[in-house]
DNA sequence: TCTGGGGTCCTAGGACCC
DNA sequence: TCTGGGGTCCTAGGACCC
C-alpha cells in the first residue's frame, strides 16, 4: 500500500459542495451558467437575505451569504435571483451521498452539502489524491456539481483542507504541515470558532491558530470550558472523532420556524401560524418514522430577543393535532403580548418509533385490556410500583420481559385496529 | 433597508432521589 | 443528628455551523 500516511494512521476526506444552492440551480438551468446568481429569499416577506452565491457573484461582486438582497442588488444590478427550491437541494444532496458511497461505506454526511468519508482502507481504488480526482471529477460530469476536498488524517483538518482552496480544490494538509499552513490563521479560521470564542480568546492575547496551540489547556478550560479542550487539541493537528455513518440516523431534533411577514400581536394569527407549522413538523416526523416526547416552541419578538419554551411530556407525539395543542398551550403561557417576528415548533429528543413502544403508559392498555393475563400484570406492576403508575414504563419493562411481549401484542393489535393509518 | 431556517453541542441551575 | 454529595432529569439559553 503506498500511503503518504504513517501506517495506521487514517485517510479521511472532506468533500464540500461549492455553492451548494447555486450550483443546483445552474444544474437544472444551465443558461444560468456564467451569470452571477444568488438564492435568496422574498424581501417582501423580510426574508430578503442572500443563502447562496455562485463564485461569479462572490468573487466579481463581492457578494456573500447573509447579506441582504438590496446591497447584493446594489453591487450588480444584472444579479439573477432564484426563489430557494429545498426539494430539489434535498434530492441533489442525496444523490451525491450516492455518489460518495460507492468509494467507502464509511460516510458521514455533515450537512445537506458536505460530508466526511473515511478511505483509510480503499488503497485498491488508487491513492487518496486519485480518489478524491475521481470523486471530483464523477460529481462534476454526472451531477454538475463543483466540490472541493481535503484529504487529511483526521475530521477536522480534513474540513480545513477542504477550506483552503475554493472552487474545485483538492488539498492535502498532513498533521506536519500544520504549523505551516494553519498556525499563522486567525483563530476565527477555525471551525468551531465564531465571533464570541475569537473575542474571548483576544481578551487573553491570542489571536492566531498557532497562539491557541501553544496556550496551556488549563487557561483554555477555565476561559471556554471543555471546548476550550478540544480547540486546543485541534489547534495542534489533533482529533480522535471517527466517520460515524450511524450519526444520520441519530437526529435528534424536528423544528419549523417561520418568520412572519410583518410583526404579530394578535393570538389568533400566531395560532394559526402555529398550526401550519405543527402539520409541517409533524409530516417531517411521519416521514422519518419518528416521535418525540419534547415539544419546544420559539418566539422572536420584534426587538430579536428570542425566547424558547419546552415541555416533557407523558406519552410520545406524532400527530399535528397533539404537537398543536401543545404549541398553543406553550405560547399562551409564555408569551409576554409584545409584537411577535418569528414563531417556531421544534420536537426535541426524536427517536425511532419502534423505540418508542417501550415509553407507552400503561392506562392506555388497561383501557382496552381484554385478555386476564395483560390486566393482571398491570396489577403486578401497580404493586410494586405503585398505585399511580403515569409514567414512561420502559425502565420498568427492563424488569419485567414477560410484560413486554404482551404489551408489544398489544400494541400491534390496536395499530392493526386503526386501520393502519401509522407508517 | 436591518438581521433565514435548518440544525448540533455544551452549560448550568433546580428538583428529586439515594 | 447534621447538612452530605453524587447522579439524573428537566428546562432554558448560548455559541456555532451551513
Amino acid at each position: 500500500m503506498k500511503s503518504m500516511y504513517p501506517k495506521n494512521g487514517r485517510v479521511i476526506l472532506h468533500v464540500d459542495c461549492n455553492a451548494f444552492f447555486c450550483s443546483c440551480e445552474i444544474a437544472r438551468d444551465p443558461s444560468l451558467e456564467g451569470k452571477a446568481v444568488v438564492v435568496a429569499g422574498d424581501p417582501k416577506e423580510r426574508k430578503g437575505i442572500v443563502l447562496a452565491a455562485n463564485y461569479i457573484a462572490k468573487n466579481d461582486f463581492g457578494i456573500y451569504t447573509t447579506m441582504p438582497l438590496w446591497e447584493a442588488k446594489k453591487k450588480c444590478p444584472q444579479l439573477v435571483i432564484l426563489k430557494p427550491d429545498f426539494d430539489l437541494y434535498r434530492e441533489m444532496s442525496t444523490k451525491v451521498f450516492q455518489f460518495l458511497a460507492t468509494f467507502s461505506p464509511i460516510l458521514e454526511p455533515a450537512s445537506i452539502d458536505e460530508g466526511y468519508l473515511d478511505i483509510t482502507n480503499c488503497y485498491s481504488s488508487g491513492t487518496p489524491l486519485q480518489i478524491a480526482q475521481q470523486i471530483q471529477k464523477g460529481l462534476l460530469e454526472t451531477l454538475k456539481i463543483p466540490v472541493s476536498i481535503g484529504i487529511a488524517p483526521n475530521k477536522f483538518l480534513a474540513k480545513m483542507a477542504s477550506d483552503l482552496k475554493k472552487p474545485l480544490g483538492i488539498t492535502i494538509l498532513r498533521k506536519r504541515d500544520v504549523p505551516k499552513i494553519l498556525w499563522p490563521l486567525p483563530v476565527q479560521a477555525m471551525h468551531g470558532i465564531g465571533e464570541k470564542t475569537a473575542k474571548k480568546l483576544k481578551s487573553i492575547g491570542v489571536f492566531t491558530i498557532g497562539e491557541l496551540a501553544k496556550t496551556e489547556k488549563g487557561v483554555l478550560k477555565d476561559l471556554l470550558g471543555i471546548t476550550g479542550v478540544y480547540l486546543q487539541e485541534r489547534a495542534n493537528g489533533i482529533d480522535h472523532r471517527p466517520v460515524d455513518p450511524e450519526a444520520v440516523l441519530k437526529f435528534k431534533t424536528i423544528g419549523h420556524s417561520t418568520t412572519l411577514s410583518h410583526n404579530v400581536t394578535e393570538e389568533h394569527t400566531l395560532i394559526e401560524v402555529l398550526r401550519k407549522l405543527a402539520y409541517s413538523v409533524s409530516n417531517r416526523m411521519k416521514r422519518k418514522r419518528v416521535v418525540s416526547s419534547t415539544i419546544q416552541i420559539t418566539i422572536r419578538y420584534a426587538d430579536f430577543q428570542t425566547v424558547t419554551r419546552s415541555k416533557k411530556l407523558l406519552n410520545p407525539f406524532q400527530e399535528p393535532e397533539e404537537i398543536f395543542e401543545y404549541a398553543v398551550k406553550l405560547l399562551k403561557q409564555h408569551w409576554n403580548g409584545d409584537p411577535v417576528r418569528l414563531l417556531g415548533i421544534t420536537a426535541l429528543d426524536v427517536l425511532d418509533k419502534k423505540e418508542s413502544i417501550k415509553q407507552l403508559d400503561l392506562f392506555s392498555y388497561e383501557e382496552d385490556a381484554k385478555d386476564e393475563a395483560l390486566l393482571n400484570a398491570i396489577e403486578q406492576l401497580k404493586r410494586k410500583f405503585g398505585e399511580g403508575i403515569i409514567q414512561p414504563v420502559s425502565e420498568l419493562l427492563n424488569k419485567e420481559n414477560n410484560l413486554k411481549e404482551k404489551i408489544q401484542l398489544r400494541y400491534d393489535a390496536k395499530q392493526k385496529r386503526r386501520g393502519g393509518e401509522s407508517m
